[in-house]
DNA sequence: CTACAGCTGAATCTATATATCAATTGAAAA
DNA sequence: TTTTCAATTGATATATAGATTCAGCTGTAG
């Protein structure tokens, strides 16, 4: 199925062995399905569900100590939608910054905003509170499209 | 101690009222303790902690349910600072939007920052992704004006 | 090929939070 | 004031995400 995910290993390869630590086929698979599964913000158990076909014998520690230490390496970034668990989304390196997320508090869904726009909010900030700002989270709740459309045909206001 | 609790338990007296609840003493003490310690950000266990001192019959669950509750009936607002617990926060009626955090990931310390600043930004994305914003949720990670300090010292370059 | 630090899976443990249930209570109505 | 009853309570059990422990296994440097 995924022919390409042979660059990312070889970088995840890389830093692994930088730290001292090392490439075993558990690693492997589980990155393999963050690839699988890009823009889907797969939690741990998810991920872990998906492993096991590839990877029967996986036990559900590694899979949590596997991205635990893929976030250490700067591979995979950990999310918290607030839904009781962690979920995990891959971090390309050209990107500065990470991008928002739209959470539709109807349906669940989480939609990606590409762009930033908050580095003006971030300068003011930095300058008035004298706080080394290093990262953000910043998610928007609401309505997705899908839900919205609904929404209006039974309020219909 | 505090004497100014009054209008905000009056507040929720009728907000309860509206919603067939009563105003138990229990209800009462948790509401006093989140007033008592505004801007501190309280996890429900540390609630439960200082609840006890003024109501020690009360249970653990209770404090869970209460907390529930009073967001429910928009009293307080919940937070999720990534450690591990919900956190509160007192509402007051005339802010329109929620205010950001500053969270130091070196004391773990949370600032709060006024302004919301993101009218902007919000209108587009929901013109653009057609997305109906509700709510959101805006968190800078980095390190505080006290760990910059420390930090200066020791790094120096 | 060898040695060994790092890794694994299974089982166990912890922490946060929710559900259950019999007994109690706030407050509306009489 | 007394009655009434749905809402509430505390104690306990349960659920769930995730961390820890440990004996045996395995990548990988030399």
């Amino acid at each position: 199925m995924v022919v390409f995910s042979r660059e990312e290993t070889e970088k995840l390869k890389q830093r692994l062995k930088t730290g001292g630590y090392k490439l075993t086929p558990q690693r492997r698979a589980v990155l393999d399905v963050i690839i699988d599964n890009e823009g889907k913000h797969l939690s741990t158990e998810e991920i872990y569900d998906i492993v096991k076909k590839d990877c029967p014998e996986i036990g559900l520690a590694t899979v949590y100590r596997t991205l635990q230490l893929l976030e250490k390496m700067g591979v995979v970034c950990r999310m918290n939608f607030d839904d009781g668990c962690n979920r995990y989304e891959l971090i390309h390196d050209e990107e500065d910054h990470q991008h928002h997320h739209l959470v539709c508090i109807n349906c669940g869904n989480v939609e990606e905003v590409e762009g930033d726009l908050l580095e003006t909010l971030e300068e003011k900030i930095e300058e008035k509170y004298n706080f080394k700002i290093t990262n953000h989270s910043v998610k928007f709740f609401g309505f997705c499209s899908k839900c919205n459309e609904l929404n209006k045909d039974k309020v219909d206001d």
